[in-house]
DNA sequence: CCTCAAGTGGACGCGGTGTCCGCTTGACGT
DNA sequence: ACGTCAAGCGGACACCGCGTCCACTTGAGG
């Protein structure tokens, strides 16, 4: 049974007045209340479609994250396949810093604590790096402590001590050599 | 002025009662009210002193952040200064494992989203990893990157996943081996 | 023992969450 | 066109946790 005609209509509404609010004011001061307001919607439309902030946030990050996720997989080379797994690894840090420095707002909304780990998107970036990373002794920890410096928490307190995204991808470019 | 005798009996009263709780069922689990009738004080009592649960957690993990810091300064090698900074540095992070294994819950506790980074703990152990960095290319940023793995929430979920602090302490070591 | 500031605790108001149910609307069959 | 009815809608409601406020109690010093 495909989706009625309002229903499309609204959750287009919805998902653009949460866009709106989200990086106007950060994801955390954002309430449902506001969001279906915006969107001009009552509270009980909200809640039928996305049972929480983390699930409208992640639905916007979707589009993105696909994105990247088809460039990893069938990409031009050192994104996609073909390019040394080092420079394949800085070529990935430097586009998720990209993600991040646009979108680090969802995606700190997608984050209800330790949710982050349990998103589908996660897991992708952790199959990903892990392969990369085969050379290595027990790639599957590895993995995960390779993603960590990618915490939208620990991007967006240096962007505030006004380290700029260069120096970032610069740092974990050096780290992508080391490997 | 010292404390009042009644005022520091509530205070140990507060502290045990909150670790019990904290470790028991997790520190997003535990309200303000549950500690203050943990405790068998009012909530006033209980705000008067902590403004909120971060503040009891990081008051909790006060002694034991302490006597690592102490280490880090002035204990024997390879904590302490005198070993090659590589191997400084993987001592740091079996340390700090040995401190998530057993305080995790605690630590996250502090954390209300990004605010683990303004916490007085965390600039000390940026600095002691920045002064350990200093060989590489902006030390700075690399601090903040070679940290991030220690987030609890990655913790937390890696031991869910059966992830053993072994190979976790392993994974970090070879890390720092290779700076 | 008196005084009074420090300390206490519970009642209160606020704001956000999630649910529930009567009403509306759009799709499909005739 | 029109009727039917399930999908969709939305706001009222109850609940919960937070943080504050203020009248009362307690303990330390004179």
């Amino acid at each position: 049974m495909p989706e009625r005609a309002d229903a499309a209509r609204n959750r287009a509404k919805i998902l653009e007045a949460a866009e709106e609010l989200f990086t106007a004011r950060g994801a955390a001061e954002v309430t449902m209340e506001d969001i279906a307001r915006a969107a001009g919607v009552g509270r009980g439309t909200l809640y039928r479609r996305y049972p929480d902030r983390a699930a409208i946030a992640v639905a916007l990050l979707d589009e993105h994250e696909r994105r990247l996720q088809e460039s990893l997989l069938r990409g031009d080379p050192p994104l996609g396949p073909g390019a040394p797994p080092a420079e394949r690894l800085a070529a990935f840090y430097a586009a998720m810093v990209e993600l991040l420095e646009r979108h680090a707002h969802l995606v700190l909304g997608t984050e209800v604590g330790h949710s982050r780990f349990t998103t589908g998107a996660y897991g992708f970036w952790r199959t990903h790096v892990k392969v990369l990373a085969a050379g290595a002794p027990d790639p599957d920890v590895l993995a995960d402590v390779l993603l960590a410096p990618l915490a939208p928490e620990l991007y967006l307190h240096q962007r505030a001590r006004g380290v700029t995204p260069e120096r970032i991808t610069a740092s974990l470019s050096e780290l992508a050599r080391l490997l």
